[in-house]
DNA sequence: AACTAATTCATACGAACGTATGAATTAGGC
DNA sequence: GCCTAATTCATACGTTCGTATGAATTAGTT
């Protein structure tokens, strides 16, 4: 008989299943691993799995929004905590960019699969993905497209738009790398890691596009531009 | 008999093959696509696809490298005229990325797949690729990890490694959505796209690391250098 | 204890997988 | 035209794939 409260050494045969294929999935891919694999690994009877899961592509679903939702919903709880604390004056970038990379940066800490497993997933999702990920992003990618146009006034969407999608390209990156980083493992490396990740992407956010390289005004925390 | 110079029309077995597979192996990934479906699409017998490559994994190998080579070849080239043409004085980091990014940009123009199929596999190759793109890519990232560390002589080597990375990571997102990009087809929006990303990492990678740079936490060295 | 619902189990199905084999066909040098 | 090597072809092997089935077991309620 299953517990309601099930301790995590002794996880029920669905978190089992879950956790196994969050770890199997993200390093092999969907196609790369068989549905007896995740049984015999997660210590489940074949049938067992596809009687929780009814198929395979409705457990890789599982496995992705059991951690995607709540980061999402992180990334908006601290979006609208930060407008909230900003008392009308809109945010600097760089705030905003936290807002959006935290949740999943810390996500990823406690789940080390999940970095990679997340990162796959939304480069390239597999097509029967695609309707699932769009309709838990969407109102996420308006909160933020919105608050960086408030943020970037003189920046034309198109471009706001453009460089949201390479800035996730590099927290993406990174993510897949996560794993082969040993400093990750120490935890005093976190904060600096997300700080560099945040700078970089909000200096990409707010290059301005019509000055020269050369005549560019100093960014906002840019003392003196290395150039010659 | 197969003449010296093929046509594009008439490709050769071997040549159908490898355009096939780069099509649908950048769609599907490398388990998400069987040698019968290769064969059938490249109108070539099953037995003639194993007769030239040996096996799954050589064809996807050369399927790969076929246009990674020339790529990086590039790359190095455009890299040492924009050297030689600076007369000594060193590169702005503009340059450097433009150098860095140019060639895979416009092949993935020549060849609408590959944008696909190189960003998937630098992303995340299939185990069996690594040697192979580790050592293409080795004397690549050596000279921009140098070109890089002269034109931002004030950031730790450890930054520059992790910012290159993050943003090939940018790059490698735009590759994936390059097919959904409208403006892709219009040949007057590549130079302009091809402008804004490199804006874009260069300021990501000129952003100022910290304030005081004795006061900034270390941050973890990675144990390779990033790939691309 | 008895009964029902939920879950686990062993097993099987047809299809597709990568690869191997040897015969048939074609090409190129003589 | 002949001979040899290169290529194409049909076919088959053993395995693994995702899923379905129905019996056995376990849990929860009365």
């Amino acid at each position: 008989m299953r517990t309601k409260i099930e301790s995590k050494q002794d996880a029920g045969t669905v978190d089992r299943l879950l956790d196994v294929a969050e770890k199997l999935f993200a390093e092999h891919g969907f196609d790369g691993v068989g549905m007896r694999q995740l049984a015999d690994e997660a210590k489940v009877n074949l049938g067992a799995a596809t009687y929780h899961f009814g198929s395979k592509e409705a457990l890789f679903i599982e496995t992705f929004m059991r951690r995607f939702r709540p980061v999402n919903a992180a990334r908006l709880r601290l979006l609208r905590e930060a407008e909230a604390g900003a008392g009308g004056k809109r945010l600097p970038v760089e705030k905003i960019v936290e807002c959006m990379i935290r949740p999943p940066f810390e996500s990823g800490l406690e789940h080390p699969a999940f970095h990679l497993f997340l990162a796959r997933n939304l480069f390239k999702p597999p097509p029967f993905l695609d309707a699932a990920i769009h309709q838990e992003l969407a109102p996420n990618v308006e909160a933020f497209l919105q608050a960086l146009r408030r943020a970037l006034p003189e920046l034309p969407e198109d471009l706001i738009h453009l460089r949201m999608m390479l800035g996730m390209g590099a927290l993406l990156m990174f993510s897949v790398r996560a794993g082969e980083i040993p400093g990750m493992k120490n935890q005093k490396t976190h904060e600096p890691l997300l700080r560099e990740m945040v700078r970089f992407i909000a200096a990409g956010l707010q290059s301005n596009p019509a000055l020269d390289p050369d005549k560019r005004p100093p960014l906002p925390v840019f003392p003196k531009p290395p150039r010659t």
